[in-house]
DNA sequence: ACTTGGTTAGTGAGCACTAACAAAGATAAT
DNA sequence: ATTATCTTTGTTAGTGCTCACTAACCAAGT
C-alpha cells in the first residue's frame, strides 16, 4: 500500500506532531527531518492533506490487533479487559499516537479528516457497546445502569488516562496504571 | 478588569474558534467580525497571545459558579452530582466553550497557554478528588475502588459526553443526558 | 529513450504586526 | 468662554516572514 518512503514520511509526520503539535508539521520541517528537499515530498504525496490522511490510515492499521484479540475471550468482563489493555498497549508502544489522536480537534477545518477520524473512533465505541449489551444479557454485568453510560465510563476514563499520560510527558507507566484502572472499572460494572 | 471592547474581542475570538477551529482565529477575521480594522485590535491587546490568555481567563470567570455551589450540600454524592451538573449547565449555556476547551491540544506550542489551561483543569480535578476521599471516609462511597479511579471515571465520562455533544453539533440536550449519566455514575460509586 | 526520485530557485497567498496619520473628547491654560 | 494640548481609538498602507506548492532541470536505473 505505502512505499518505504511514504511510510517514512508518515512516521516522521507523526513524530513532528507529537513533539510540538500540528503547527509543527510544515512541509519544510518534514523534509528537513527526513533529510530530503521539500519538493521531494510531492513525489510521494500529491499534497499535505494526503499526508494527514495517510497518518490516520496508519493509525487504523496499527490499532487493528486490539480488535483481533477480542474474540478470543468468552466472558464479557474479559473482553472489556482486553479492549482496554490492548488499546493501551498499542498506545504505549507508539507514544506519539496519543498526542496526535487526542488533538483530533486540530483537524476541525478539514472535513474529510474529521470524518475519517470519527469513523475510526466510532468503530471502537460500537464494538464496546455490543460487548456491554451482551454482557448485560448474560447477567455478567450489572443491569441497573444503561449500556451507554457504561460505555461512556469506560471510554471516557481510558481517554482521560491516556491524555494525562501524554500531557505528563509519559512520566508514569501507562500499561500498569491502565491495569489498575481496568480492575476498578470491572469492580464497578460487574453484576452483583 | 476587561473593557467593553476587550470583552467583545474575547467573545468574538471564542465564536470564531468554535465555528471553524483555532486556525480560523486570525487577526484579520477577528477584526472583520467585530467590524473594526486589524490595527485597532492592537489598541486593546498587545498581541494575539494576550487575546488567547484573556479567552482562558474568561472561561475561569464563567466557570466559577460551578465551584461556588458545591459547598451548599453536605452529602458527598450530592456534591458530586452538583459538580457534574453545574459544570454541564455552564457548558450548555456557553456552547462555544466546549469546542475551545477540548481543543486544548491546539495550544500545544504555547507553553504559557497550556500551563494556564492545565491549572484550570487541575483545579477541578483536585476539588473532586477531595470530595471523593472524604466521601469514602464517611462511608458514603464504596471503598473497594481507588479514589483516583473514581475521579477518572467521573471526569472522563463527563468530558466524553461534552465532546460527543460538541461533535454532534449539540444535537442532544447536554443537561438531560448529563443527568442520566450522573444517576448511573452515582449507582456505580455509592457504598453498598 | 523513459521513468523515478531527487535538486535549486522561486511563486503568490496569508500571517501577525507596525508606521504614520486623523478625528473626537477630556483636560487645562489663558 | 475660548483656545490649546493631550489622550484615546480609530484609520490606510505596508512590512517581513512563513506557508504550501511549482517550474525547470538532472542523474541514475531500466
Amino acid at each position: 500500500m505505502f512505499s518505504e518512503r511514504q511510510q517514512q514520511i508518515v512516521e516522521t509526520a507523526i513524530k513532528l506532531i507529537a513533539e510540538k503539535g500540528i503547527q509543527n508539521l510544515t512541509t519544510k520541517n518534514l523534509a528537513k527531518e527526513i533529510g530530503i528537499s521539500e519538493p521531494a515530498l510531492y513525489r510521494h504525496f500529491s499534497n499535505k492533506l494526503e499526508i494527514l490522511k495517510a497518518v490516520i490510515t496508519h493509525f487504523q492499521i496499527k490499532m487493528q490487533p486490539a480488535f483481533d484479540k477480542l474474540n478470543k475471550s468468552v466472558n464479557s468482563l474479559n473482553k472489556i479487559e482486553s479492549f482496554i489493555l490492548e488499546h493501551l498497549k498499542i498506545i504505549s508502544l507508539n507514544p506519539n499516537f496519543a498526542k496526535v489522536i487526542f488533538s483530533e480537534a486540530n483537524f476541525q477545518n478539514e472535513e474529510n479528516l474529521i470524518l475519517k477520524m470519527n469513523k475510526m473512533m466510532n468503530q471502537s465505541r460500537n464494538l464496546l457497546e455490543k460487548i456491554v449489551q451482551s454482557g448485560q444479557k448474560k447477567n455478567e454485568l450489572r443491569t441497573d445502569v444503561s449500556p451507554l453510560s457504561i460505555v461512556r465510563v469506560i471510554i471516557g476514563s481510558m481517554r482521560l488516562l491516556v491524555t494525562q499520560w501524554s500531557m505528563s510527558s509519559m512520566i508514569f507507566n501507562l500499561e500498569n496504571e491502565g491495569k489498575e484502572l481496568c480492575e476498578d472499572i470491572k469492580k464497578l460494572i460487574v453484576a452483583k
